[in-house]
DNA sequence: GTCATCATGTAAGCCGTTACATGATTGC
DNA sequence: GCAATCATGTAACGGCTTACATGATGAC
C-alpha cells in the first residue's frame, strides 16, 4: 500500500508524480521505493476515489505549477503565455482533499493484524498527523505485536533445534526484537510525557503548546 | 522465491507438500510462511524442472510413504494391501534430484543484488550445504550490503531532516543496522576460525596447509 | 457414519515489478 | 538542433494470498 506515503507527502504540499517519486525514494529510502509503474496507477486510483485532485485552478497559496528544476520565473511565464495546451504529457500537480485526509487517518489507524516492520515504519513516518491518543494506540499495538514475536522467537530457540547457523539467526532475531521493544517503550514513554506536559500547561494557564498539528 | 526453502528441506529428507508446509511454518516461522496456493504450484514447477521427483519407487532407505500421524504400521500395511489405487488425492512424497541439489547451490550462491534481510536469513538457514569458501562469500556480500545500508541511513540522518518520529526511526534503524553488522562480523570470524581449524587438523597429518575445497 | 484432520489442488485477484512508449523542457 | 532530463503513462508478467473444491483417513 503506497497510498499511505503518497497521502502523507501530499498532506504537506501539492506535488506531481515525478517529484513525489523523488521524495519517496529520498526521504523514505528503502522504506518506500516506488517504480513509476505502480506510482501513476496509484495516483489514478486515489484521484478516482476523490482522495486527491489535480491542483489546476487556485491553490492555497502557491504559484501555478512552478517547475522542479532551475528554470527562471520569467522563462516559465513566457512559456505559459506561448502555449499552454493541456497535452496529456504536461505535469499534473496533485493536492490532497478532505476525503484524502480522512483516508490518511484511516490508513494510519488501521490495524492490518500483520506483524510488519515496514508497515509500522511507514506509519511512524506520518504519525504526526494522528491525535496523541491514536498515536499511543498505534505504538501500543506495535508493542503487543513485538511481544508476540519475541515469544515466537523464543519458542523457536528451544533446545538443540537447527544447525548452528539457524541457531545464530534465531538468537540474533531475539536480540533485534528486544531492541525494537526497548525502542517502542521509549517512544511510548516520550509520548506519555508529552501528553502529560501538554495537559499540565493547559491546566496551568493555557500557556504555550508544544505540539504541531498541521 | 520459496524454491530455496523447499529444496533446502527436501535436501534432508523426502517429504510431501502438507508436511513441507508444516515444517516451513514451524522451523522457519515468519521467515517462510507459505500458503498451499503457492506451495503446490511451486512443487509442480520444481518437478517440471526436474529438481525434484516423486519418491514412488525405491527410496534410499525409507519405508514406502509412512503416514504423518500416529497410525500403526500394521494398519498402514493393511490399508496399502486393500486398495492402493493412485487416486489424484493420495499424498505425493517428493525427493530432491541431483539437478535439484545443483539448483539449491545456485540459489544459495546467487547474488540478487538486493538488500533483503529475509533473503539472507533464508540463505543462512541452509548455508550449511555450501562449501566453506562460498559460505564466506555469502557472508561478506551481506556485510557489504549492510555497510552500504548504514551509509544510506547515516545520509538520511543528516541535519534537521524530518520530524522527531522519523528521526527516531532513522536512529533506531542505524542502531539495528550496526547490530546486524556486528553479528555478521562474528559469523565471518567464526567461519574463518573453523576453516583455520580444519586446515590445521589436515596439516597435522599432511604437514601442509591448504584451502578447504570440499 | 460422521467429524476432524490430512492432503492436494484450482481460480481469482492484488500489488508490485521491469520494460517499453511517448512527449515536453532546457542547456549547450 | 540535439542530448539529457523531466514527466506521464501502458503492457506484460511474477509471485503470493484468499477462497474454494475435492477427496482420503482415522477416531469414536
Amino acid at each position: 500500500m503506497l497510498e499511505l506515503p503518497i497521502l502523507g507527502l501530499l498532506n504537506e504540499e501539492p506535488l506531481h508524480g515525478y517529484e513525489l517519486k523523488k521524495r519517496l525514494d529520498a526521504t523514505l529510502g528503502s522504506l518506500a521505493g516506488v517504480s513509476y509503474g505502480s506510482l501513476y496507477p496509484a495516483l489514478a486510483r486515489l484521484q478516482k476515489a476523490a482522495a486527491i485532485e489535480e491542483a489546476g485552478g487556485a491553490p492555497g497559496g502557491g504559484s501555478p505549477m512552478p517547475p522542479t528544476g532551475s528554470i527562471g520565473g520569467e522563462a516559465a511565464a513566457a512559456r505559459l503565455r506561448r502555449h499552454l495546451r493541456p497535452s496529456a504529457r504536461r505535469r499534473k500537480e496533485y493536492r490532497i482533499t478532505e476525503r484524502g485526509r480522512e483516508l490518511l487517518r484511516e490508513l494510519l489507524e488501521a490495524d492490518s493484524g500483520a506483524d510488519d516492520d515496514r508497515d509500522f515504519a511507514l506509519k511512524l513516518a506520518f504519525c504526526r498527523y494522528l491525535e496523541p491518543e491514536a498515536r499511543i494506540d498505534l505504538f501500543e499495538r506495535r508493542r503487543a505485536r513485538l511481544t508476540e514475536r519475541l515469544a515466537r522467537v523464543r519458542r523457536a530457540l528451544r533446545p538443540g533445534r537447527g544447525d548452528r547457523y539457524t541457531r545464530s539467526l534465531i538468537e540474533h532475531d531475539d536480540e533485534t526484537t528486544r531492541g525494537h521493544l526497548e525502542w517502542i517503550e521509549e517512544l511510548i514513554a516520550a509520548e506519555r510525557e508529552a501528553r502529560a506536559g501538554a495537559a499540565a500547561s493547559r491546566g496551568a494557564s493555557t500557556q504555550h503548546e508544544g505540539r504541531a498539528s498541521t
